[in-house]
DNA sequence: GGTTGACCTGGAGTGCGCTCCAGGTGGGAG
DNA sequence: CTCCCACCTGGAGCGCACTCCAGGTCAACC
C-alpha cells in the first residue's frame, strides 16, 4: 500500500498544502499517518476521501455539512442511509443549481441577441 | 414612469435593502432618485438593472466584473461591443460550471449507487 | 559539513459580500 | 399631538474558506 508526500497529494488533488492542513486540523481529513519526521504521509484512503470532498466542494457543499458526512462515514456502516439521505439531499441542491444556471444563462444569451441586434 | 420604495424592491429583487444600499454605495448601482426627504424612489430602469445584477450575481459573477460592466453601460452605446465581449465570457463560464456540475453529479450518483449496493 | 528545500506548528491576516448597528429624520394613523 | 415605522447615514462587524507568516526541524545532495 503505498504512501503519498504532501506534495504528491497537492498534485494530485489540486488542493494547496494549506488547504489539507487545515482540513485536517478541522477534522474534515482524519489524522494523516506522520513518517519518523513527524511529516505527513497520505494514504490511498486518504486520496480517495479528498477526491470525494473535492466533488462535495466544487458542487457547493458547506465545510460544516462536510464535516456531518466525514463524522456519519467515520461512526461506521449503520450511517449508510444517513449517507445516502445526505447525499440525495446535496444531489437536489445541485439538480436546482444546474436548472438555476441554465435559466439565467438564457437571460444571458438574450441579452447578448439584443447588443448585436443594436449593433 | 412610475417609482419604487425601497420596501417595494426589495419585495421585487429578492435583495435586501442594506445590499441595495451596499451596491449604490460601491456605484454598482447609479445613484438613486431621491424624494424631498431624502428616500430613495427607484425607477423602472433602476428595476431594470437589477435584474441583471441578479442574474450575473447568480451565475457567480465577482462584484469587480459587474462593476465594469456597469461602467461600460454607462459610457454610452459605443461600449456595446466590449459588453458583448464581456458577457460571452461570461457565458463560457457559465457553461463551464453547469458541464462541470453535471459531471460531479454523476460521481454523487455513483456513490448513491454504491451505498444502495452496500445495503 | 554546509546549504537547500520540503516540511512542521500555532496563530494572525485576507478577500468577498454582505449585514448589523447607533443615532437620527420625517410622515402617516389613531 | 403622539406614536410608530420606514427610511436615512457612516462605519463597524461577520462568516466563510482559506492563505500567509515566523520561526523551526530534518534529510539529502553537492
Amino acid at each position: 500500500m503505498s504512501v503519498y508526500t504532501p506534495a504528491e497529494v497537492v498534485e494530485e488533488t489540486g488542493f494547496s498544502l494549506d488547504t489539507l492542513r487545515y482540513y485536517e486540523k478541522i477534522g474534515l481529513l482524519a489524522p494523516v499517518d506522520r513518517n519518523a519526521a513527524g511529516q505527513r504521509r497520505f494514504s490511498e484512503e486518504d486520496l480517495g476521501w479528498l477526491g470525494t470532498i473535492r466533488c462535495l466542494r466544487d458542487t457547493g457543499m458547506p465545510i460544516a455539512q462536510m464535516l456531518r458526512f466525514a463524522e456519519l462515514v467515520r461512526a461506521g456502516d449503520h450511517t449508510i442511509p444517513d449517507r445516502i439521505a445526505l447525499l440525495e439531499e446535496h444531489d437536489t441542491r445541485v439538480r436546482g443549481q444546474i436548472d438555476n444556471l441554465i435559466e439565467r444563462q438564457r437571460y444571458i444569451h438574450s441579452k447578448i441577441s439584443y447588443y448585436r441586434s443594436v449593433l
